[in-house]
DNA sequence: ACACATTACATAACAGGTTATATATCGCGT
DNA sequence: ACGCGATATATAACCTGTTATGTAATGTGT
């Protein structure tokens, strides 16, 4: 079989395969979500995270907050405006600005999630982060051999009741 | 000033905070690369060294030792064939595959970058990640800090001489 | 009060990954 | 030998980030 030459370069090319975790984890999380009838890009969540927490918020607060860049933000943002979640305002004192606001739609997804789905994918997350041991890199190995061997999902599903769809209030 | 709300969300907004750290671990190295002369995407290196190590590979095999989907290496691939540093062919007894091998301007480049800038460039990384301590998180954390503290280019020119442009030969 | 820099957001083009699907060749069973 | 599943690659569409740059509103110095 052909090595892993991505995790053999060690410190060199250790940010292709951060950022290959990083990509499977939104995947599995987004995979959660989607099981529970939430079907949002797994990006999103930070921003509608950010605007429960913190209230209204411009577009350049969101991307600070989140730590993205503006353009990034005005993208997202968009998109949650067009899938009714969030609501853009222009300033009233500045014309620049917009003030970005949870519509009701999105206040109701935020309470649903924050009770019944991210403490269960918080859990998992942590659940796959104990008992790591080692060097960064170590740890970095041992998460990506862990995530290929037992996804969130399952993780996920072995510590809570299979998943109740919220559509069908 | 505004809480960075993604690391206060701790486990579970872990997939997004490795994706950025690996982009911006992308995005240094590949600036130290052009400060040598040599500008090429920073995902476009572990194919080259993968050839380096290997010889020829198909584009599946590419994928595999990579760590990437199969439609990515493609595209990839094509790319560098097109920059002239590899040169893709049919193998002679299957002619689904396609026997990739790198061209002669490309193994020059391999060997340059790995005589001059991969050693210094793993050694800056190191250098990032020693010392840390505690949880995954934690560690994550410090990288992030230590890394917009003192970008890569900046660990890396303090141990290396000023780079010399490899096309003023 | 007006010129001009600064600020806030938008737009465009690109990087680098993904999934889903099409296409062509191979190889195997009957 | 022929049909058909399996395999190798390509293509298309998308996600999520990035730079670079444009545009409109604001504020500031003379």
């Amino acid at each position: 079989m052909l090595h892993d030459i991505v995790r053999d370069f060690g410190h060199l090319t250790l940010g292709t395969r951060l950022r290959r975790v990083g990509e499977m984890l939104q995947a599995n999380t987004q995979q959660i979500m989607q099981a529970h009838g939430v079907d949002l890009p797994a990006a999103h969540y930070p921003f509608l995270a950010a605007l429960d927490r913190n209230g209204a918020l411009s577009v350049g607060e969101l991307a600070d907050v989140i730590g993205i860049t503006q353009p990034g933000a005005t993208r997202t943002i968009g998109q949650l405006a067009e899938a009714g979640f969030v609501e853009i305002a222009a300033s009233e004192t500045d014309q620049r600005r917009k003030q970005v606001t949870l519509t009701e739609s999105g206040e109701k997804l935020v309470a649903f999630a924050k009770e019944n789905i991210w403490p269960g994918v918080e859990a998992a997350v942590r659940d796959m982060c104990t008992g790591l041991e080692g060097s960064f890199l170590d740890q970095l190995a041992a998460i990506e051999d862990g995530l290929k061997k037992h996804p969130l999902i399952e993780r996920y599903n072995s510590k809570n009741e299979p998943p109740s769809d919220r559509k069908q209030t």
